[in-house]
DNA sequence: GTCTATAAAAGGATAGAC
DNA sequence: GTCTATCCTTTTATAGAC
């Protein structure tokens, strides 16, 4: 009884310190996050992180797994699906619509990403992520002659780029195009994944 | 002459340190950076930094400054491009160049943008940047029939992804997608300046 | 201008009571 | 499991000799 109890209650506090830590780290990266605040947001003392994780390194780990696995299954799901129109709109739905309601995750990923490559892979490959699937779903899209046949990896560079770099970007455009405006922001992101499909059907659909 | 050789001894010393400033902040952010790396790098003591520039933050803000310096002005002459197709030939290619020669770049200036955006806005205003230049030239070439009528904002946006996305993704395509082959990379991206061009006379330009 | 030494503060991590 | 108190290291910044 007194077991199941402390169970639950450290399992709750384990989600507020991991749903405290994500908001820490997302703003402020690794290296600008500090333990402190983590607690501080979480409503706990700064040693129970360390009860819980162990070390900083470790609860970022954790924050940075769990982002993926909540993104990742949506780009795959995407993939199975036949008509390629559908796909690439089902992608680019996901990126921006998951962007949209996490506006930090971008920069916080390029971030990480250039801060330490090496583990930055390592965890890519633990979640199971692998760009490569997206190279290889339309080079076989091209193949089929569904797409007009050019470079698969310059495709889906430019993709991507377009949907995740306004968010990289969010700020700035923020600042000095939307005069401080989020809401037009919000109406601005809303309509790219229209735009951005008509670039795609542009340049690389097939047209009869 | 004590004078004279004191100034020449200062700047140089001061030029070492910004150079050296640069490399470490580009690599590692404001966070991340340390003022010891600094210092080494320069081959000087740490006391001198703060002796040239006072704070850690202070130095930053003078490479933060250059760094847009160098850069932005490319910008501005290529808008001066009385045709259109060779005004944003020219944008692809300043940024495309520049980033290959300073592949931080990017993500230096995107994480710093998140990290303090509104000291990024002051910071931009100093020297005089104005994104809102680039959107206002498509506008007019839009205008005057040189291209198709859509948002010129949204056109903007469009380009500089493409040109600037793959720089902030780089580690993770050089790892992943081109298996840790630095001259892929290159010739990828040398490749890419004419590929976007495509794509943007695809989309943008009106064909006869 | 340049160095050594050191202050002063911040931040990650742990010990130990409850 | 949770807290307070504290340790220890790192890091920015300064004082003062040369």
């Amino acid at each position: 009884m007194d077991d199941l109890k402390n169970k639950q209650s450290g399992n709750v506090s384990e989600q507020v310190i991991l749903n405290a830590a994500r908001d820490v780290f997302m703003e402020k990266g690794m290296d600008g996050a500090r333990m402190q605040e983590i607690a501080d947001k979480a409503g706990i003392n700064k040693a129970m992180l360390h009860y819980y994780f162990r070390s900083k390194e470790k609860l970022f780990d954790k924050v940075f797994v769990e982002a993926f696995k909540e993104f990742w299954p949506q780009v795959q799901d995407a993939l199975k699906i036949e008509s390629p129109h559908e796909a690439l709109e089902s992608i680019v739905q996901a990126y921006i619509e998951t962007f949209m309601e996490k506006p930090y995750l971008p920069n916080f990923i390029l971030g990480e990403l250039h801060r330490t490559p090496e583990k930055f892979g390592l965890l890519m490959n633990e979640v199971g992520i692998q760009p490569k699937v997206i190279v290889d779903f339309l080079q076989q899209q091209m193949e089929m002659g569904y797409l007009k046949k050019t470079n698969p990896m310059e495709m889906m560079i430019n993709i991507i780029s377009m949907c995740v770099f306004p968010f990289a970007a969010r700020p700035l455009m923020i600042q000095l195009l939307m005069k401080n405006d989020e809401e037009k922001w919000n109406h601005f992101m809303e309509g790219r994944k229209e735009s951005i499909m008509n670039i795609i059907k542009e340049c690389y659909f097939i047209k009869q």
